[in-house]
DNA sequence: TAGATTGTTAATCGATTAACAATC
DNA sequence: TAGATTGTTAATCGATTAACAATC
């Protein structure tokens, strides 16, 4: 099965399941089958199997798989085997509690750079992160070779900022204004937008009482 | 088409499309046709009919659609015609920005309350709200109506808080707390999963490169 | 009527799941 | 060997897209 296009939902969880093997291997635990991690977290076991798959080989019939090694091969797969630098543009209330977000470090995951356009908040300091100009941004992504940054702008500068960064260089965008952002080539964006997602559970949860 | 099970993916579309509708109803734009809401949006326009065809016929053949009439049909669609009151758990960082994002109100979504476990907290205000003993919840819940909460709490307290609100009769809930909740029945959890999103990009980008 | 655009059917594509042979 | 669990194939399910008849 190795070799085939692999989806985002697969990326998304091997992340999840990183995290729990994570929280397993911390409490001593070593070996694991695919039905216990599943159970856990309420999916089926052939999806944990399909997923690895389209990796290698990773388990041992008869047995399950080794939860130290597992973690590295799936840090590997994703690319985070190595510390992941990601960068931060607004430093409103949203962007400044996202340098302060515990649940990226978990992950190999450090913020190491803030900017904004406000020059009262220039040269200021959140949690040891410098607050930079934006006009300082190419070159930073480029000497410190930065291929993520967050979006936490007001929405009707989010598309002006997303070109400057495609133009600097940057690889993948987590935006959390509320538009839709559009790129091209080898850039990616998540718009991460939670009013459709509480639009979503809206839907959701009505339908479901309605049975 | 109408009656059919409809995906939480046109559900979101529809979020999107509705949120885009209100921008142009308020350049004065009054009427619109597929193709160019999509070419906007950057998807095929037969997505937007299929995901409209769900819920009936709502445009003019030859013409487009009567961009006022269809953001009243959306919002009838989704939920969200009345405005949505939702709660926060945890007034930290993370939390207290929420409180003030507001990417909400241009969804008819309003925070209306904050709850902490923490004395210090209690008492005190954000942007006007009140935050309350995480004690109080059940009753806010059940004398408000709430239906829909965000939790924002560290993640060791995330399914302890999640089995409290489905206790008090909450329907719906969006998870910043980077673990995987588990409910049960008419409860649904959208996780918002930073860390899982941003392993996403970075293997997109990765493949993307390799070709 | 002619041109434009919708709404829907059918085809395609891709993801999930069931089943089971392989093998520890 | 017997029991357990993996890895993979095939079946199923669902979502997207292409094509086009309907109709404004």
């Amino acid at each position: 099965m190795k070799g085939k296009h692999v989806s985002s939902e697969t990326i998304r969880r091997l992340a999840v399941y990183l995290r729990y093997l994570e929280l397993l291997y911390e409490k001593g635990v070593r070996i694991i089958s695919s039905s216990d991690i599943t159970n856990a977290l309420n999916i089926p076991s052939t999806q944990f199997r399909k997923d690895l798959s389209f990796f290698g080989e990773f388990g041992k019939r008869g047995v399950g798989y080794d939860i130290g090694k597992l973690i590295k091969v799936i840090r590997g797969i994703i690319g985070i085997d190595k510390k992941v630098k990601i960068i931060i543009i607004g430093a409103g209330k949203l962007g400044s509690a996202l340098i302060e977000y515990p649940g990226f470090s978990d992950m190999n995951i450090e913020i190491v750079g803030a900017f904004d356009n406000n020059p009262e908040k220039i040269g200021k300091k959140i949690a040891n992160i410098l607050i930079r100009d934006i006009s300082e941004i190419e070159e930073f992504i480029k000497s410190e070779k930065i291929e993520i940054a967050l979006i936490c702008v007001p929405k009707e500068h989010a598309q002006n900022v997303c070109n400057i960064l495609i133009k600097a260089g940057i690889k993948g965008i987590l935006n959390f204004a509320p538009v839709k952002l559009i790129t091209t080539g080898c850039v990616f964006v998540s718009n991460f937008d939670m009013s459709s997602e509480i639009c979503n559970l809206m839907y959701s949860f009505k339908k479901c009482s309605q049975g």
